[in-house]
DNA sequence: CCTGACAAAAGTGTCGACACTTTGAGGATT
DNA sequence: AATCCTCAAAGTGTCGACACTTTTGTCAGG
């Protein structure tokens, strides 16, 4: 319902979190997405629930969340580690990310309410305005993508791949962009293949609408296999 | 590298599992699944601690993991139930299957070896047996269905595929399975559907093999909708 | 100088207890 | 009889302590 609510960017799991827990893990997460606690770093409980004034219990709670969103990886006795980012697992993400948003993007364009359509008009105009003011600013691959992107699949109504997507996928891209720093030259082109796509969704055209998504996070890939190899 | 210990069937996280709460998450689970546990029940942690000796908090984590893979939902300080199943939700979960699977029949015709393909054939072949001899008994749908489609998935090669699909939806579809019963007559089809994409997969033709998979997806969700609203 | 055994230190896994929140039964008021 | 209040009972959230495992650092023997 209150589609509005959930923002982008402040995707935190509730709006307001009450207990500790939910609160610890929300912190952390963003502090491993922004790199504060650097990939690949081992996490030690005892200093880590000291930092946070909160005790060892609460914090294994949180980081058994943040293993189960794959930002950390826990081995039994071993202790926990933040996962260490890879061109490899990049480009996996990318080819999952295809597949679900390729369907979603198919069922908003089905579900999607004239309003909703309407509200993604408008953002998608707002962008194009940034884009010629700013001239690529780099803020449009960085936020205005992913709320563009984020609409879509709430407009799936599919709740399943919006957990997913939502959830599981999108924080985990996010680091990504934090921590290789893509900003793009794309913007431009970007906005284009926005603008297709939603023409697909205002005819309600299914099958236009997963094949433009499908190819606009192909190219998308291809952009950062580009930029990656040239390190 | 060791695919084949990964069996189907037995999709413990881990082979043998060391911690507690890995044991018990297992052993919670499986209940749920098989509906021991009945779907939409309240879980009290104090009782289910004592039912299984142990103490609340190894429980809560082992809660913790289930609800990360949705077999159970939390709300702060009223408790966890487990998830009630709906006709609306198994159809997401079908789209989302669609997508996933699709795509993972596309990386395997890509990714898959040939000592990989040729075991995947003598398995089919098993179940062309199978079948002719019980003359569908219900345990194609159940199981070799199943086994194959997991088998694909793992060619795929992509981690984070194989992750979202062997443990995110995997267990929640076999607690539909479970639950719904939903044995079917379409052992026969689905056999041939598994032998034109497994065709493809030999010729090495991700297109096909994607869109393979993707209507044998599609039929079997309709399958099931014809089935369900027979009641 | 290197290697391997061994003990101390640090870290993870598990537990029981306390504090706060919600639920529910019983009684007082209208 | 119905509604509201009160307070005990049950349940969840958080914590600190203990047991067991892994790591570290030291020393003896080669």
């Amino acid at each position: 319902m209150d589609i509005m609510r959930n923002l982008p960017a402040t995707n935190s799991t509730k709006s307001v979190s009450i207990t500790l827990t939910d609160r610890l893990f929300d912190t952390l997460q963003k502090a491993i997405v922004e790199g504060e606690i650097p990939s690949g770093s081992k996490i030690s409980e005892p200093e880590l629930a000291r930092q946070h004034s909160v005790s060892r219990g609460s914090l294994r709670e949180a980081i058994g969340r943040l293993e189960a969103r794959k930002l950390v990886e826990r081995k039994p006795n071993l202790g926990a580690r933040v996962v260490t980012l890879s061109y490899e697992q990049l480009i996996e993400i990318y080819q999952v990310r295809e597949a679900l948003e390729g369907m979603a993007a198919r069922l908003a364009a089905q579900n999607m309410s004239e309003t909703e359509i309407e509200e993604l008009q408008a953002l998608l105009e707002k962008h194009g305005h940034e884009i010629e003011e700013q001239h690529g600013q780099a803020y449009f691959q960085k936020q205005g993508d992913l709320d563009f992107h984020y609409r879509i699949v709430q407009g799936s109504k599919n709740q399943q791949l919006i957990g997913l997507l939502c959830n599981d996928l999108y924080h985990l891209l996010r680091m990504y962009r934090f921590q290789f720093g893509m900003r793009s030259k794309r913007s431009q082109q970007a906005y284009d293949e926005h603008h297709y796509l939603l023409n697909a969704i205002v005819s309600r055209d299914p099958e236009m609408a997963e094949l433009l998504m499908r190819q606009h996070i192909r190219s998308s890939r291809r952009n950062v296999e580009r930029m990656l190899l040239e390190n």
